[in-house]
DNA sequence: TTCCAGAGTGTAGCATGCGACGTGTGACGT
DNA sequence: ACGTCACACGTCGCATGCTACACTCTGGAA
Protein backbone atom coordinates (compact mmCIF):
# COMPACT_ATOMS: atom_id res chain seq x y z
CA UNK A 1 0.00 0.00 0.00
CA UNK A 2 1.27 3.12 -1.22
CA UNK A 3 2.46 5.69 1.77
CA UNK A 4 0.64 9.13 2.67
CA UNK A 5 2.60 12.07 1.24
CA UNK A 6 3.18 15.10 3.66
CA UNK A 7 1.60 17.59 1.25
CA UNK A 8 -1.88 19.35 2.34
CA UNK A 9 -5.01 17.50 1.57
CA UNK A 10 -7.12 16.19 3.95
CA UNK A 11 -5.79 12.87 5.54
CA UNK A 12 -8.62 11.44 5.89
CA UNK A 13 -9.24 11.93 1.65
CA UNK A 14 -5.61 10.87 1.22
CA UNK A 15 -6.46 7.45 3.30
CA UNK A 16 -9.36 6.70 1.29
CA UNK A 17 -7.75 7.02 -1.89
CA UNK A 18 -4.79 5.30 -0.71
CA UNK A 19 -7.47 2.42 0.65
CA UNK A 20 -9.61 2.09 -3.11
CA UNK A 21 -6.99 2.05 -4.89
CA UNK A 22 -5.19 -0.62 -2.64
CA UNK A 23 -8.72 -2.22 -3.49
CA UNK A 24 -9.25 -2.03 -6.94
CA UNK A 25 -5.02 -3.22 -7.63
CA UNK A 26 -6.15 -6.15 -5.79
CA UNK A 27 -3.29 -5.50 -2.88
CA UNK A 28 -6.60 -6.30 -0.40
CA UNK A 29 -7.94 -9.50 -1.19
CA UNK A 30 -11.55 -9.74 -1.52
CA UNK A 31 -13.03 -11.34 1.44
CA UNK A 32 -9.86 -10.92 3.76
CA UNK A 33 -10.55 -8.61 7.12
CA UNK A 34 -8.25 -6.17 8.30
CA UNK A 35 -8.19 -3.79 11.10
CA UNK A 36 -8.69 -0.34 11.79
CA UNK A 37 -5.07 -0.67 13.43
CA UNK A 38 -3.55 -2.55 10.97
CA UNK A 39 -4.49 0.14 8.30
CA UNK A 40 -3.43 3.00 10.41
CA UNK A 41 0.31 1.45 11.35
CA UNK A 42 0.74 1.15 7.59
CA UNK A 43 -0.26 4.04 6.03
CA UNK A 44 1.17 6.39 9.45
CA UNK A 45 -1.46 7.97 10.80
CA UNK A 46 -4.12 7.35 13.88
CA UNK A 47 -7.60 5.55 13.50
CA UNK A 48 -9.61 8.19 13.47
CA UNK A 49 -8.71 9.20 9.37
CA UNK A 50 -8.78 5.43 8.81
CA UNK A 51 -12.11 5.02 9.99
CA UNK A 52 -13.62 7.75 8.05
CA UNK A 53 -11.96 6.63 5.12
CA UNK A 54 -13.59 3.60 5.63
CA UNK A 55 -17.08 4.94 6.35
CA UNK A 56 -17.32 5.78 2.57
CA UNK A 57 -15.75 3.11 0.92
CA UNK A 58 -18.44 1.10 3.04
CA UNK A 59 -21.07 2.98 1.66
CA UNK A 60 -19.62 2.41 -1.88
CA UNK A 61 -19.71 -1.09 -1.41
CA UNK A 62 -16.13 -1.59 -1.51
CA UNK A 63 -15.87 -3.06 2.41
CA UNK A 64 -18.46 -3.80 4.85
CA UNK A 65 -17.91 -3.51 9.08
CA UNK A 66 -18.24 -6.52 11.47
CA UNK A 67 -18.35 -4.93 14.88
CA UNK A 68 -15.80 -6.05 16.99
CA UNK A 69 -14.49 -7.99 14.00
CA UNK A 70 -12.78 -5.96 11.35
CA UNK A 71 -13.35 -4.88 7.87
CA UNK A 72 -14.18 -7.05 5.68
CA UNK A 73 -12.96 -6.43 1.60
CA UNK A 74 -16.16 -6.99 -0.53
CA UNK A 75 -15.96 -8.50 -3.72
CA UNK A 76 -18.09 -7.11 -6.81
CA UNK A 77 -20.54 -10.14 -7.68
CA UNK A 78 -21.87 -11.15 -11.02
CA UNK A 79 -25.06 -9.62 -9.55
CA UNK A 80 -23.40 -6.49 -8.63
CA UNK A 81 -21.76 -6.07 -12.64
CA UNK A 82 -25.37 -6.91 -14.00
CA UNK A 83 -26.43 -3.76 -11.34
CA UNK A 84 -24.06 -1.73 -12.30
CA UNK A 85 -23.69 -1.98 -16.52
CA UNK A 86 -27.57 -1.35 -15.80
CA UNK A 87 -26.96 2.10 -14.87
CA UNK A 88 -24.52 2.57 -16.84
CA UNK A 89 -26.47 1.95 -20.09
CA UNK A 90 -29.09 3.95 -18.62
CA UNK A 91 -27.15 7.24 -17.69
CA UNK A 92 -23.95 7.23 -20.20
CA UNK A 93 -25.72 7.20 -23.09
CA UNK A 94 -28.36 9.91 -22.87
CA UNK A 95 -25.34 12.12 -20.84
CA UNK A 96 -23.59 11.54 -24.15
CA UNK A 97 -26.00 12.65 -26.05
CA UNK A 98 -26.12 15.60 -24.05
CA UNK A 99 -22.89 16.26 -24.12
CA UNK A 100 -22.45 16.52 -27.72
CA UNK A 101 -24.87 19.42 -27.93
CA UNK A 102 -22.83 21.42 -25.18
CA UNK A 103 -18.96 19.92 -26.05
CA UNK A 104 -16.74 23.03 -25.94
CA UNK A 105 -13.32 23.50 -26.98
CA UNK A 106 -11.31 21.94 -23.59
CA UNK A 107 -13.82 19.54 -23.54
CA UNK A 108 -12.61 18.09 -26.87
CA UNK A 109 -8.91 18.93 -26.01
CA UNK A 110 -9.32 16.51 -22.56
CA UNK A 111 -10.85 13.63 -24.99
CA UNK A 112 -8.16 13.91 -27.44
CA UNK A 113 -5.66 13.68 -24.65
CA UNK A 114 -7.73 10.48 -23.49
CA UNK A 115 -8.07 8.93 -26.41
CA UNK A 116 -4.22 9.42 -27.25
CA UNK A 117 -3.72 7.83 -24.10
CA UNK A 118 -5.86 4.66 -24.85
CA UNK A 119 -4.26 5.05 -28.30
CA UNK A 120 -0.38 4.82 -27.31
CA UNK A 121 -0.82 1.81 -24.93
CA UNK A 122 0.50 -1.48 -25.52
CA UNK A 123 -0.10 -5.01 -23.90
CA UNK A 124 4.11 -5.43 -23.33
CA UNK A 125 3.59 -5.93 -19.61
CA UNK A 126 -0.09 -8.13 -19.35
CA UNK A 127 -0.63 -7.11 -15.84
CA UNK A 128 0.05 -3.70 -15.32
CA UNK A 129 -1.47 -2.62 -19.08
CA UNK A 130 -4.86 -3.70 -17.83
CA UNK A 131 -5.37 -1.87 -15.37
CA UNK A 132 -3.78 1.23 -17.39
CA UNK A 133 -6.20 0.44 -19.96
CA UNK A 134 -8.81 0.40 -17.32
CA UNK A 135 -7.59 3.65 -15.72
CA UNK A 136 -7.38 5.65 -19.39
CA UNK A 137 -10.84 4.09 -19.79
CA UNK A 138 -12.12 5.95 -17.61
CA UNK A 139 -10.61 9.06 -17.59
CA UNK A 140 -12.52 9.06 -21.55
CA UNK A 141 -15.80 8.13 -20.33
CA UNK A 142 -15.27 10.99 -17.05
CA UNK A 143 -14.52 14.21 -19.94
CA UNK A 144 -18.00 13.05 -21.18
CA UNK A 145 -19.84 12.52 -18.49
CA UNK A 146 -18.71 15.87 -16.98
CA UNK A 147 -19.03 17.57 -20.12
CA UNK A 148 -23.36 16.43 -20.05
CA UNK A 149 -23.41 19.08 -17.27
CA UNK A 150 -24.60 16.72 -14.56
CA UNK A 151 -21.91 16.62 -11.66
CA UNK A 152 -23.83 14.28 -9.55
CA UNK A 153 -24.59 11.91 -12.82
CA UNK A 154 -20.90 12.02 -13.15
CA UNK A 155 -19.63 11.45 -9.62
CA UNK A 156 -22.38 8.34 -9.34
CA UNK A 157 -20.24 6.74 -13.17
CA UNK A 158 -17.34 7.25 -10.99
CA UNK A 159 -18.22 5.87 -8.09
CA UNK A 160 -19.55 2.46 -10.43
CA UNK A 161 -16.34 1.98 -12.04
CA UNK A 162 -14.61 1.92 -9.09
CA UNK A 163 -16.97 -1.18 -7.93
CA UNK A 164 -15.97 -2.11 -11.42
CA UNK A 165 -12.49 -1.94 -11.59
CA UNK A 166 -12.70 -4.29 -8.31
CA UNK A 167 -13.74 -6.87 -9.74
CA UNK A 168 -10.46 -5.98 -11.62
CA UNK A 169 -12.44 -7.61 -14.83
CA UNK A 170 -11.10 -6.38 -18.05
CA UNK A 171 -12.07 -7.50 -21.92
CA UNK A 172 -8.99 -6.74 -23.23
CA UNK A 173 -6.74 -9.27 -24.09
CA UNK A 174 -9.34 -11.88 -23.31
CA UNK A 175 -12.48 -11.53 -25.27
CA UNK A 176 -11.33 -8.12 -27.78
CA UNK A 177 -7.76 -6.98 -27.81
CA UNK A 178 -6.95 -3.17 -27.60
CA UNK A 179 -7.47 -2.13 -31.01
CA UNK A 180 -11.26 -2.96 -30.82
CA UNK A 181 -11.87 -1.27 -27.67
CA UNK A 182 -9.38 1.92 -29.37
CA UNK A 183 -11.91 1.83 -32.56
CA UNK A 184 -15.40 1.71 -30.35
CA UNK A 185 -13.77 4.91 -28.69
CA UNK A 186 -12.27 6.92 -31.65
CA UNK A 187 -16.44 6.29 -32.98
CA UNK A 188 -17.36 7.79 -29.85
CA UNK A 189 -14.81 10.62 -30.02
CA UNK A 190 -15.33 11.52 -34.28
CA UNK A 191 -19.69 11.36 -33.30
CA UNK A 192 -19.08 13.71 -30.26
CA UNK A 193 -16.73 16.24 -32.06
CA UNK A 194 -19.14 15.81 -35.55
CA UNK A 195 -21.68 17.09 -33.37
CA UNK A 196 -23.95 14.09 -34.37
CA UNK A 197 -25.73 13.60 -30.41
CA UNK A 198 -27.75 10.99 -31.95
CA UNK A 199 -24.53 8.91 -33.09
CA UNK A 200 -22.70 9.62 -29.82
CA UNK A 201 -25.36 8.31 -27.99
CA UNK A 202 -25.83 5.13 -30.09
CA UNK A 203 -21.94 4.26 -30.37
CA UNK A 204 -22.15 4.99 -26.61
CA UNK A 205 -24.31 2.12 -26.34
CA UNK A 206 -23.24 -0.18 -28.73
CA UNK A 207 -19.73 0.18 -26.54
CA UNK A 208 -21.34 -0.43 -22.99
CA UNK A 209 -23.89 -2.97 -23.95
CA UNK A 210 -20.50 -5.04 -26.23
CA UNK A 211 -18.53 -4.23 -22.72
CA UNK A 212 -21.21 -5.55 -20.22
CA UNK A 213 -22.06 -8.62 -22.71
CA UNK A 214 -18.51 -9.78 -22.87
CA UNK A 215 -17.85 -9.19 -19.86
CA UNK A 216 -20.81 -10.93 -17.73
CA UNK A 217 -20.51 -13.78 -20.13
CA UNK A 218 -16.64 -14.45 -19.49
CA UNK A 219 -17.00 -13.38 -15.76
CA UNK A 220 -19.69 -16.06 -15.29
CA UNK A 221 -17.90 -18.58 -16.94
CA UNK A 222 -15.16 -18.70 -14.51
CA UNK A 223 -17.79 -19.52 -11.78
CA UNK A 224 -19.10 -22.36 -14.09
CA UNK A 225 -22.95 -21.34 -13.08
CA UNK A 226 -23.85 -19.01 -15.47
CA UNK A 227 -27.11 -17.70 -15.64
CA UNK A 228 -28.60 -16.20 -18.60
CA UNK A 229 -28.14 -11.94 -18.23
CA UNK A 230 -30.75 -10.27 -20.18
CA UNK A 231 -29.86 -6.39 -20.65
CA UNK A 232 -31.95 -6.23 -24.00
CA UNK A 233 -35.28 -4.85 -22.14
CA UNK A 234 -32.73 -1.48 -21.26
CA UNK A 235 -33.02 -1.05 -25.14
CA UNK A 236 -36.02 0.50 -25.29
CA UNK A 237 -34.49 3.32 -22.71
CA UNK A 238 -31.41 3.88 -24.58
CA UNK A 239 -32.75 5.48 -27.38
CA UNK A 240 -32.85 2.46 -30.07
CA UNK A 241 -35.16 4.80 -32.60
CA UNK A 242 -32.56 7.12 -33.04
CA UNK A 243 -31.47 7.64 -36.52
CA UNK A 244 -27.76 5.66 -36.41
CA UNK A 245 -26.86 2.47 -38.17
CA UNK A 246 -27.87 -0.49 -36.62
CA UNK A 247 -24.27 -1.87 -37.34
CA UNK A 248 -21.69 0.64 -36.40
CA UNK A 249 -19.21 1.14 -39.05
CA UNK A 250 -15.60 -0.99 -38.29
CA UNK A 251 -12.91 -0.88 -40.12
CA UNK B 1 -34.11 18.56 16.93
CA UNK B 2 -35.26 14.94 17.92
CA UNK B 3 -33.05 13.32 21.04
CA UNK B 4 -31.43 10.08 20.73
CA UNK B 5 -33.40 6.94 21.97
CA UNK B 6 -31.41 4.82 23.73
CA UNK B 7 -31.88 1.68 21.47
CA UNK B 8 -29.02 -0.58 20.07
CA UNK B 9 -28.15 1.01 16.65
CA UNK B 10 -25.14 2.76 15.91
CA UNK B 11 -24.93 6.27 17.73
CA UNK B 12 -23.27 8.11 13.81
CA UNK B 13 -26.23 6.30 11.52
CA UNK B 14 -28.76 8.18 14.65
CA UNK B 15 -26.99 11.22 14.65
CA UNK B 16 -27.16 10.72 10.74
CA UNK B 17 -31.05 10.40 10.93
CA UNK B 18 -31.83 12.87 12.99
CA UNK B 19 -29.25 15.18 11.55
CA UNK B 20 -31.18 14.76 8.17
CA UNK B 21 -34.33 14.78 8.85
CA UNK B 22 -33.98 17.98 10.86
CA UNK B 23 -32.70 19.73 7.53
CA UNK B 24 -35.54 18.09 5.90
CA UNK B 25 -38.12 19.68 7.90
CA UNK B 26 -36.33 23.03 7.98
CA UNK B 27 -34.97 23.62 11.59
CA UNK B 28 -31.96 23.67 10.18
CA UNK B 29 -32.00 26.52 7.52
CA UNK B 30 -30.21 26.58 4.72
CA UNK B 31 -26.78 29.08 4.77
CA UNK B 32 -26.58 29.12 8.47
CA UNK B 33 -23.24 27.90 10.06
CA UNK B 34 -23.13 25.18 13.01
CA UNK B 35 -20.80 23.37 15.30
CA UNK B 36 -20.39 19.89 15.63
CA UNK B 37 -19.74 20.63 19.47
CA UNK B 38 -23.30 22.24 19.17
CA UNK B 39 -24.92 19.30 17.60
CA UNK B 40 -23.27 16.93 20.55
CA UNK B 41 -24.57 18.89 23.29
CA UNK B 42 -28.07 18.79 21.53
CA UNK B 43 -27.99 15.25 20.80
CA UNK B 44 -25.88 14.51 24.21
CA UNK B 45 -23.03 12.29 22.35
CA UNK B 46 -19.77 12.79 21.81
CA UNK B 47 -18.15 14.88 18.69
CA UNK B 48 -17.10 11.40 16.90
CA UNK B 49 -20.54 10.25 15.72
CA UNK B 50 -21.60 13.61 14.93
CA UNK B 51 -18.78 14.25 12.75
CA UNK B 52 -19.68 10.72 10.98
CA UNK B 53 -23.22 11.17 10.55
CA UNK B 54 -21.81 14.84 8.92
CA UNK B 55 -19.33 13.33 7.00
CA UNK B 56 -22.35 11.43 5.45
CA UNK B 57 -24.62 14.11 4.59
CA UNK B 58 -21.29 16.48 3.29
CA UNK B 59 -21.17 12.87 0.65
CA UNK B 60 -24.81 13.76 -0.08
CA UNK B 61 -24.45 17.78 -0.74
CA UNK B 62 -26.78 18.30 2.11
CA UNK B 63 -24.14 19.87 3.94
CA UNK B 64 -20.45 21.54 3.42
CA UNK B 65 -17.10 21.33 5.98
CA UNK B 66 -15.96 24.97 5.91
CA UNK B 67 -12.31 24.28 7.83
CA UNK B 68 -11.88 25.86 11.63
CA UNK B 69 -15.36 27.85 10.66
CA UNK B 70 -18.17 24.97 11.08
CA UNK B 71 -20.74 23.37 9.11
CA UNK B 72 -22.53 24.91 6.49
CA UNK B 73 -25.96 23.54 5.51
CA UNK B 74 -26.75 23.50 1.73
CA UNK B 75 -29.51 25.23 0.06
CA UNK B 76 -30.78 22.76 -2.72
CA UNK B 77 -30.77 24.90 -6.19
CA UNK B 78 -32.72 24.89 -8.80
CA UNK B 79 -29.80 23.43 -10.62
CA UNK B 80 -29.76 20.99 -8.59
CA UNK B 81 -33.21 20.30 -8.80
CA UNK B 82 -32.70 19.98 -12.99
CA UNK B 83 -29.79 17.41 -12.14
CA UNK B 84 -32.27 15.81 -10.07
CA UNK B 85 -35.23 14.89 -12.06
CA UNK B 86 -33.39 14.66 -15.05
CA UNK B 87 -31.85 11.37 -12.93
CA UNK B 88 -35.20 10.74 -11.83
CA UNK B 89 -36.52 10.62 -15.08
CA UNK B 90 -33.46 8.11 -16.80
CA UNK B 91 -33.81 5.70 -13.91
CA UNK B 92 -37.31 5.52 -12.33
CA UNK B 93 -39.15 5.13 -15.87
CA UNK B 94 -37.07 1.85 -16.95
CA UNK B 95 -37.02 0.67 -13.21
CA UNK B 96 -40.83 0.92 -13.08
CA UNK B 97 -40.64 -1.18 -16.56
CA UNK B 98 -38.92 -3.79 -14.89
CA UNK B 99 -40.50 -3.80 -11.61
CA UNK B 100 -43.88 -4.43 -13.28
CA UNK B 101 -42.43 -7.55 -14.97
CA UNK B 102 -40.96 -8.70 -11.58
CA UNK B 103 -43.66 -7.94 -9.00
CA UNK B 104 -44.63 -9.81 -6.43
CA UNK B 105 -47.58 -10.22 -4.00
CA UNK B 106 -45.47 -8.93 -0.97
CA UNK B 107 -44.95 -6.00 -3.74
CA UNK B 108 -48.31 -5.31 -4.36
CA UNK B 109 -49.33 -5.73 -1.09
CA UNK B 110 -46.74 -2.56 0.07
CA UNK B 111 -47.64 -0.64 -2.94
CA UNK B 112 -51.35 -0.78 -1.96
CA UNK B 113 -50.57 0.33 1.39
CA UNK B 114 -48.20 3.20 0.14
CA UNK B 115 -51.07 4.51 -2.05
CA UNK B 116 -53.91 4.15 0.45
CA UNK B 117 -51.61 6.37 2.90
CA UNK B 118 -51.31 8.78 0.02
CA UNK B 119 -55.23 8.90 -0.20
CA UNK B 120 -56.17 9.19 3.39
CA UNK B 121 -53.52 12.38 3.77
CA UNK B 122 -55.75 15.42 3.65
CA UNK B 123 -54.85 19.36 3.46
CA UNK B 124 -56.16 19.88 7.07
CA UNK B 125 -53.09 21.01 8.24
CA UNK B 126 -51.15 22.68 5.36
CA UNK B 127 -47.52 22.83 6.98
CA UNK B 128 -47.08 18.74 7.86
CA UNK B 129 -49.43 17.61 5.23
CA UNK B 130 -47.31 18.61 2.90
CA UNK B 131 -44.07 16.96 4.45
CA UNK B 132 -46.56 14.23 5.00
CA UNK B 133 -47.22 13.67 1.19
CA UNK B 134 -43.41 13.92 0.24
CA UNK B 135 -43.10 11.15 2.70
CA UNK B 136 -45.94 9.34 1.64
CA UNK B 137 -45.21 9.36 -1.78
CA UNK B 138 -41.25 8.50 -1.08
CA UNK B 139 -42.77 5.63 0.32
CA UNK B 140 -44.65 4.58 -3.00
CA UNK B 141 -41.86 5.34 -5.41
CA UNK B 142 -39.58 3.08 -2.93
CA UNK B 143 -41.83 -0.13 -3.42
CA UNK B 144 -41.07 0.11 -6.79
CA UNK B 145 -37.70 1.02 -7.27
CA UNK B 146 -36.87 -1.97 -4.63
CA UNK B 147 -39.22 -3.98 -6.68
CA UNK B 148 -36.75 -3.04 -10.15
CA UNK B 149 -33.88 -5.54 -8.33
CA UNK B 150 -31.62 -3.01 -8.54
CA UNK B 151 -30.29 -2.20 -5.04
CA UNK B 152 -28.13 0.44 -5.85
CA UNK B 153 -30.61 2.26 -8.29
CA UNK B 154 -33.25 2.33 -4.86
CA UNK B 155 -30.46 3.74 -2.92
CA UNK B 156 -29.84 6.26 -5.18
CA UNK B 157 -32.95 7.47 -5.75
CA UNK B 158 -33.70 7.39 -2.11
CA UNK B 159 -30.80 10.09 -1.76
CA UNK B 160 -31.90 12.19 -4.49
CA UNK B 161 -35.54 12.45 -3.13
CA UNK B 162 -33.85 13.53 0.46
CA UNK B 163 -32.07 16.52 -1.55
CA UNK B 164 -35.45 17.24 -3.31
CA UNK B 165 -36.98 17.35 0.35
CA UNK B 166 -34.54 19.72 1.76
CA UNK B 167 -36.00 22.09 -1.28
CA UNK B 168 -39.23 21.63 0.46
CA UNK B 169 -40.95 21.92 -2.61
CA UNK B 170 -44.33 20.90 -3.29
CA UNK B 171 -46.40 21.14 -6.46
CA UNK B 172 -48.83 19.53 -3.90
CA UNK B 173 -51.37 22.76 -3.03
CA UNK B 174 -49.40 25.16 -5.28
CA UNK B 175 -50.15 23.80 -8.65
CA UNK B 176 -52.37 20.64 -8.18
CA UNK B 177 -53.86 19.49 -5.46
CA UNK B 178 -54.34 16.02 -3.44
CA UNK B 179 -56.26 14.38 -5.66
CA UNK B 180 -54.81 15.16 -9.08
CA UNK B 181 -51.08 13.21 -7.47
CA UNK B 182 -53.08 10.43 -6.19
CA UNK B 183 -54.58 9.92 -9.52
CA UNK B 184 -51.00 10.01 -10.98
CA UNK B 185 -49.75 7.29 -8.79
CA UNK B 186 -53.39 5.46 -8.83
CA UNK B 187 -52.61 5.45 -12.56
CA UNK B 188 -49.05 3.73 -12.15
CA UNK B 189 -50.84 1.12 -9.66
CA UNK B 190 -53.28 0.01 -11.72
CA UNK B 191 -50.87 -0.24 -14.92
CA UNK B 192 -48.45 -1.99 -12.31
CA UNK B 193 -50.35 -4.83 -11.30
CA UNK B 194 -52.37 -5.10 -14.55
CA UNK B 195 -48.77 -6.20 -15.86
CA UNK B 196 -48.65 -3.59 -18.30
CA UNK B 197 -44.68 -2.85 -18.17
CA UNK B 198 -44.73 0.00 -20.86
CA UNK B 199 -48.26 1.38 -19.46
CA UNK B 200 -46.72 1.90 -16.07
CA UNK B 201 -43.47 2.93 -17.56
CA UNK B 202 -45.37 5.82 -19.74
CA UNK B 203 -47.30 6.56 -16.82
CA UNK B 204 -44.12 7.28 -14.46
CA UNK B 205 -42.49 8.94 -16.99
CA UNK B 206 -45.84 11.75 -17.26
CA UNK B 207 -45.63 11.50 -13.47
CA UNK B 208 -42.22 12.75 -12.90
CA UNK B 209 -41.97 14.29 -16.27
CA UNK B 210 -45.37 16.79 -15.09
CA UNK B 211 -43.81 17.36 -11.06
CA UNK B 212 -40.65 18.43 -12.64
CA UNK B 213 -42.33 20.91 -14.83
CA UNK B 214 -44.30 22.28 -12.66
CA UNK B 215 -41.84 22.26 -9.99
CA UNK B 216 -39.02 23.95 -11.28
CA UNK B 217 -41.08 26.95 -13.20
CA UNK B 218 -42.65 27.26 -9.41
CA UNK B 219 -39.38 27.73 -7.76
CA UNK B 220 -37.39 29.37 -10.47
CA UNK B 221 -40.59 31.54 -10.31
CA UNK B 222 -39.87 32.81 -6.42
CA UNK B 223 -36.21 33.65 -7.15
CA UNK B 224 -37.58 35.95 -10.16
CA UNK B 225 -34.82 34.97 -12.59
CA UNK B 226 -36.39 31.81 -14.59
CA UNK B 227 -33.74 30.48 -17.26
CA UNK B 228 -35.66 28.23 -19.62
CA UNK B 229 -35.65 24.73 -18.40
CA UNK B 230 -35.49 22.17 -20.98
CA UNK B 231 -36.06 18.42 -20.07
CA UNK B 232 -37.73 17.19 -23.21
CA UNK B 233 -34.32 16.09 -24.45
CA UNK B 234 -34.59 13.45 -22.69
CA UNK B 235 -37.60 11.98 -24.13
CA UNK B 236 -36.14 9.60 -26.35
CA UNK B 237 -34.36 8.07 -23.58
CA UNK B 238 -37.50 7.83 -21.50
CA UNK B 239 -39.14 5.38 -24.44
CA UNK B 240 -41.55 7.68 -26.05
CA UNK B 241 -41.65 4.67 -28.19
CA UNK B 242 -43.67 2.22 -26.67
CA UNK B 243 -46.91 1.62 -27.47
CA UNK B 244 -49.10 3.74 -24.85
CA UNK B 245 -52.04 6.18 -24.99
CA UNK B 246 -50.59 9.79 -25.57
CA UNK B 247 -52.32 10.98 -23.30
CA UNK B 248 -53.08 8.97 -20.22
CA UNK B 249 -56.70 8.71 -19.05
CA UNK B 250 -58.44 10.97 -16.04
CA UNK B 251 -61.50 10.86 -14.69
C1' DT C 1 -12.94 -39.08 22.49
C1' DT C 2 -16.22 -35.44 22.60
C1' DC C 3 -18.50 -31.62 24.38
C1' DC C 4 -18.91 -27.55 27.07
C1' DA C 5 -17.41 -23.68 29.66
C1' DG C 6 -14.62 -19.84 30.80
C1' DA C 7 -10.90 -16.86 30.32
C1' DG C 8 -7.98 -14.38 26.99
C1' DT C 9 -7.29 -11.77 22.81
C1' DG C 10 -8.33 -8.45 19.51
C1' DT C 11 -11.74 -5.44 17.51
C1' DA C 12 -15.08 -1.64 16.56
C1' DG C 13 -17.49 2.18 18.70
C1' DC C 14 -17.46 6.12 21.31
C1' DA C 15 -15.42 9.83 24.28
C1' DT C 16 -11.97 13.09 24.90
C1' DG C 17 -7.44 15.60 24.59
C1' DC C 18 -4.79 18.69 21.79
C1' DG C 19 -2.76 21.61 18.13
C1' DA C 20 -3.21 24.56 14.05
C1' DC C 21 -5.75 27.96 11.86
C1' DG C 22 -9.39 31.17 10.20
C1' DT C 23 -12.16 34.98 12.01
C1' DG C 24 -13.71 38.76 14.53
C1' DT C 25 -12.70 42.38 17.75
C1' DG C 26 -10.58 45.98 20.07
C1' DA C 27 -6.80 48.97 20.89
C1' DC C 28 -3.44 51.89 18.97
C1' DG C 29 -1.25 54.92 15.71
C1' DT C 30 -1.93 58.36 12.12
C1' DA D 1 -12.35 59.56 12.22
C1' DC D 2 -10.16 55.88 9.90
C1' DG D 3 -6.95 52.24 8.84
C1' DT D 4 -3.91 48.64 10.70
C1' DC D 5 -2.29 45.17 13.54
C1' DA D 6 -2.21 41.93 17.25
C1' DC D 7 -4.53 39.07 20.32
C1' DA D 8 -8.16 36.05 21.87
C1' DC D 9 -11.82 32.96 20.70
C1' DG D 10 -14.04 29.25 18.36
C1' DT D 11 -13.67 25.53 15.15
C1' DC D 12 -12.05 21.57 12.56
C1' DG D 13 -8.74 17.80 12.00
C1' DC D 14 -6.25 14.35 14.06
C1' DA D 15 -4.50 11.47 17.97
C1' DT D 16 -5.44 8.66 21.80
C1' DG D 17 -7.84 6.58 25.93
C1' DC D 18 -11.41 3.50 27.23
C1' DT D 19 -15.28 0.01 27.15
C1' DA D 20 -18.25 -3.58 25.56
C1' DC D 21 -18.36 -7.41 22.83
C1' DA D 22 -17.47 -11.28 19.35
C1' DC D 23 -14.49 -14.94 18.52
C1' DT D 24 -10.99 -18.44 19.81
C1' DC D 25 -8.51 -21.55 22.30
C1' DT D 26 -7.68 -24.31 26.05
C1' DG D 27 -8.65 -27.25 29.84
C1' DG D 28 -11.51 -30.22 32.22
C1' DA D 29 -15.50 -33.19 32.79
C1' DA D 30 -18.60 -36.75 30.95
Amino acid sequence: MKEIPADRESLADQVYESIRDAIILGELIPGSLHSMYHFAAELHVSRTPVREALIKLADQGMVRFERNRGIRILLTTIHDLEEIFSLRLLLEVPATFRATDQFVASDRRQLRQALDALNELRPEDPKSSARDHLECDARFHRVIMKASGNQRLANFIDTLRDLQQVRGASTVGVTRDFQDVYQDHLDIYERITAGDAAGAAAAMKNHIALTARLLLAQEAGDVGSAPRFDLSWLDMFTANNVSAPQAPPRL
